[in-house]
Parts: C-alpha cells; structure tokens; sequence
DNA sequence: GCATAAAATAGAAACGTTTCCAGAAACGAT
DNA sequence: ATCGTTTCTGGAAACGTTTCTATTTTATGC
C-alpha cells in the first residue's frame, strides 16, 4: 500500500509523472508539449517518449482553468429537430471540430427565457465564442448579455443593433420576390404570406421581397393575405386554415420558414387542397426530399450547409483577432410543379 | 494603480472577493452557495448578500477541476443533420438541460475512425457520460475505449457485447414483421428489403422481422432482393435502381433507414417508378412531413423522441449510481397509400 | 458552572495545468 | 581565461474552486 510506484490501475496520469519518469521539471513538459520553442532537441525527445509510455493526456480542466482558453464554442438554436438547422449544425461542427474546437449544444425552444439561460450558462463555462439563431432581436438586455460572455459572437440570420457580431444573413428578399413575380406573372394576385414575426431579420426581408415583386408589378399587395406571428407549426397551420376559409379566398400560398410550411401543409391538407392543383404554393426554405417527393414543391432554397460553413469560418477568424463581418448568403427561387394551379380554368 | 478597491470593470468576480465583502472565509462562500448543512443562517444570509451584490458566479473550471464532476454529457451522432437523430438529439439535451447538464455534440460522419478520436477527446473533457449512435458495433479497441472513458455510456440501437452500458434498442423486427405481412397479404412475393450492415443490431433485427414474416406466410424469401450494407442515401439509390431494373424486378420495397429511404425515393425517382402505384413503399423510419406530402408513404415507425427523454433517463440515473439497463422502444407499422400498388391489374 | 458534545467557521491543502522568473549551461568573441 | 549573450531548464506562483482538518463557538445535560 505504502508504495506508490506500483500499477495504480486506473490513477490518472499527471503531468508530474512524466516529469518524474523524464527526470525533468514539470514546466519542461509543458513547453514542450505545448510546442514552446525555448526546448532542446534532446529534452523534446526525452519528454515525448516519456508522455508516450505512459500515454499522458493533459487534463482539459487544468488547462484551461490556467490558460483561460476552452476550446469550446457555444450554438444556441431555437430548435435542432428543425432539419436546416440539423444541417448547419453539422457542418458547422465539422468546421469547428477540424480546428480543434468543441461545440456545446443547445435549444432555446424559441423561448426567450430559456435562450437567456443558455447564454448565462454558457458564459459561466467561458466559451471561446457562441454562434446563435436567437429567437428575437430586440430583447431588453440581449446585448448586454451577449456583452457580457466576452468572446465572440456570431448570430445567424439576425441583424441586432449596437452589437459589435457577425452575421450570416440571407438574401431572403431576392428569391422571395424572384417566386412571387412568378405567382403574379401565371396570373396570381391574391397571394398569401405567412412568416414569422416582424421583429426578426428574415421576416422583414422576406415581407420586403414580397411587396416589391407588387411594386414591380403594379399591383397593390391584399394586406389581409399578409400573416406574421410566429414560425412554428401551430401558427402557420391555423393561419392557412383561416386564409383558406375567407369568402374571397386566396389562390396561392408563400409559407416563410420550416416550421410554417409544415404548418401550412397540414392545413391545406385538413382543408382538402391540393398544392399545384387548388393553389399555388412555394415554400421558403426546403424541407429535405422536396426534389422526390411525389407531389413537388417550389420553394426558396439557401445553402444551409455552406451556411454552417461560413458562420464557423466567421467565428474562428474572430477568435484570432480578426473583426467582425457580415456574410450575405444568396436564395434562389426553384420552381416545380406546386407552382402551378389555383386559377380556375384560366388555361382551359 | 495600486489601489485594489477602485471599480475593475471587467475583471471577474471571484470567490476571494465574494469571502472580502462578507468579511469571512471562502471556504464558508462555498459551503453556502453549494449548499452545506453546517451553515448559520446569519452566515447564509451574509454571504448570499454579498455574492448577489457582487454578481458573483463561480467559475465552471475552477469547479470541475477540484471536483471532477463536469456536468457535461457527449453526445456521438453519425449524423446530426438527419431529422431523426435531431429529434433525438432535442429531446435529450432539453432532458439534460433540466437536470443541470450541458451537450457536447460531435458528428461522427459515419466514421469510424472520426468516431474514435472524438471519443478521446470527451474523455480528455472527462465528461459526465455518453450518449451514442455508433456507426457499428464490433470495431476492435471499441470496448477499451468506452470503458478508459470512465463514465456511464447510453448506447442507441447498439449492442456491444462485454460492455457495461445501457441502451435503448427499437422493436424493429415486430414493425417490419407487421408491414411485410401486409405486402405478402396483398398478394407480394417479390419484396426488397434495402437496410445498412448487419454488424448493427438495427440491421439484425430488421432482417429478423422480414424473415419471419415469410416464414409466418410460409413463402421463402427472395435472397438476391435483400440488399444490406450502408446506411447512406448513395447505397440506397444505387441498390434500388440495381434491384429495380432486374429482369424479374421487385414488386414491393423495405427500405431500411433515413438515409436508405432518401437514396431509395431518388432512385425510384430517376426510375420513373411512382410508390403506391408502380410498386408498394414502406419506409422504415419517416420522413418528417411523411403524413401530409401530397403522396403518403407507408412507415415503420418508431418515436424519436421517446428515444431521446429515455436516453437522457438511462444516463442520468447511471450518473447517480443506477445500474445499466436496455430499454425496448416498441415500432409500429403505419399504412398509407404507397402500400397499394406494385401488382399489374391484379385488381381490375 | 462545568464538562462534553455538537455545530459552525477559518485556514490550508489539494486539483493539474501554464507561465513567470531566475539561474545554469552553452557559445562566441575578445 | 573572461565576459556578455543566448539558449535552455527548474522552481514556484498562479488559475478559482472544493474539501479536509483543526479550531472556535454554541448548545446540552447534569
């Protein structure tokens, strides 16, 4: 018992065994671990073979306790079921991961409680920098919070002001206006809308692409076919419900975001309706298999993968001093055969 | 300069500042905020005081490094982008979360070998426990690798042999049994069954349910239409168009997996084969949006997110000293219309 | 009141690193 | 040889907690 040299089976292996094993001060392991270049040929060789035989791995906790840096990058979504975020966060990690960081995952649920506990959370472990889709942009103390967690911040798809972040943003106006001058051109004018909120940066482009594609068209856009209030699926479903029941109904549908397309597509179906048939229907942002499935739709595509990419890349040039930037990421209206339909016998 | 007492802006607040203004020990600041018995109430009141007044918030490292508890679950996934595992990946963090503890997530991309180094790095983390869809289940070193992490391993749809771990398995082989019953009741023979390696149990125990729905029906089954061997969308397009353009080419299909299914719906796509009516489809595992795309597959479904609050469960009561234990997640054979379909004119 | 036990507190030693500082060794140049 | 440089190394002080031990205070029973 008393003597400590025998196999301790599982006893963690410090870093002062393998000083003790290298017959050599605790402080040249960690220089020469650590790449310092004040380290002889003959110590570096000494240390590594030493640190290889008793398979030593530095404690992380240690390590940064001392250093300070944590390798850690926090990614606060509003929901990871949601398969466009599933995307980013892959390959967002992927990024990350090749540069030797470690993503801390978390859902903020679109709750605004919960997603100022996360950050708090997060700050107390001292992350290296925080990538986040917030569910709102003008929370009282949202910038302060962010402030406070003192690493870098980029923010997905939000522009909130007086915030020294980056930000990868899409061109949401371009391929919404792009889709709704198809609608008007096929003949369409009481196009529906249904997003998200105005307070958030990827409703109001959205809303600017679809009242400059009537601008364009000389039309005067139907207010009361315009519904914004929240992205999940309850909202978009009840709200295309309630569209889709008005005297004058609509002949198409433009759904902004996953959660209310989903939405929007039980409703239509409860209803009855048949996109590409009963009306014209394009959905902003793809759920996967839009290209297979039997009946297809048209939608508003970004690149969730390469926005993953960039918002990594954003954030790791941050960590090393570089200065915040936005990044404007484009969308493409695809058209398919949900495009088609709703005018009666207009073709005929 | 030399004054300490002037207002630091942003140096943080430690425990020693907390200990000055109350005017006691740290130690006594730790027992209080941890939550000791031996505390006064004076005492309590005096240092919450202080500590509310200061702001104070310990330091995560500083913690976990004296008293290796991390509060910190890795989280393995092949693929976080697929909609399954993100339902899964939801459901458990939200679980966590509430029971204190934060999400390391890491992709293995189907890899084994990515796999292996971000099992390492959780374990130089020192993680709490683990949580893991591994991309197989007899990789050799897998077991020592677990087991020198040192803390309670959740395993999904995995069965390792000789490791001490929980795991939350699906029913597979009763669901599958269920929907190839039905396709052989409506008068199939011909049935391909399209799924990933059997060195999986997801594979096995589908593969168990098909057989013993032939051998129920009294049929033997056809060899050459089982195709097992990657679960990734390329494997199942391939092998669908392989099987599908044989001379005596199938008249109904299992494809087994998110990604099967995906690869499969292509390639029957590219085919120009419509599910429900050029052959019966059942998908194992949906799709989301699977019950209101204009074209309704048929599925075998299993509840993600019964899978993710479970896998939380298993781990945390591990955490607190509970034993491994194998949970059975039950599949259900859902009927829709692409189950029709696939027999020339047998109903006319 | 007094011994004894119990409760509360302070002080200091960990935890495993990195990093600062000082000193030793090596190396040219005189 | 001697002196300055440079290069390398060892020792020790952090980093901010928790936890162990020892000490002081308070309560308890006679």
């Amino acid at each position: 018992m008393p003597r400590s040299k025998g196999k301790k089976s599982s006893a963690p292996v410090t870093i002062h065994d393998v000083a003790e094993r290298a017959g050599v001060a605790i402080s040249s392991i960690s220089r020469v671990l650590s790449g310092h270049p004040d380290v002889s040929e003959r110590m570096r060789i000494k240390v590594q073979r030493a640190a290889d035989e008793l398979g030593y791995e530095p404690d992380f906790f240690a390590q940064s306790l001392r250093s300070g840096a944590t390798k850690t990058i926090g990614f606060i979504m509003r929901d990871i079921s949601n398969p466009f975020f599933g995307v980013i966060a892959q390959c967002c990690e992927q990024e990350l991961r090749k540069a030797g960081y470690s993503m801390l995952l978390m859902n903020s649920d679109g709750d605004v409680a919960t997603e100022s506990t996360n950050i708090a959370q997060l700050r107390r472990r001292k992350i290296d920098g925080l990538i986040a889709s917030l569910v709102s942009e003008d929370i009282p103390e949202l910038n302060s919070t962010l402030e406070k967690l003192n690493a870098p911040v980029v923010l997905l798809d939000r522009e909130v002001v007086g915030l020294n972040s980056s930000a990868i943003l899409a061109n949401h106006h371009q391929g919404v206006e792009d889709a709704t001058l198809d609608l008007i051109s096929r003949g369409h004018k009481r196009i529906a809308f249904i997003s998200g909120s105005t307070r958030v940066y990827t409703t109001r482009d959205r809303l600017k692409g679809y009242k400059s594609a009537f601008k364009k068209a000389g039309v005067t856009y139907p207010t009361e076919l315009v519904s914004l209030g929240k992205f999940d699926a309850e909202f978009g479903e009840s709200e295309t419900k309630r569209l889709f029941t008005l005297k004058d109904r609509p002949t198409a549908l433009l759904s902004g975001g996953i959660g209310s397309t989903a939405g929007a597509m039980r409703g239509l179906k409860k209803l009855g309706l048949v996109p590409g048939k009963d009306l014209a229907f394009v959905a902003i942002d793809e759920w996967p298999m839009f290209d297979v499935y039997g009946q297809q739709f048209s939608s508003v595509y970004r690149d969730a993968a390469m926005i993953g990419r960039e918002a990594a890349a954003a954030l790791l040039e941050m960590i090393s001093g570089g200065s915040p930037r936005t990044i404007m990421v484009e969308t493409h209206y695809i058209v398919r055969e949900s495009s088609t339909g709703g005018l009666k016998a207009k073709k005929k």
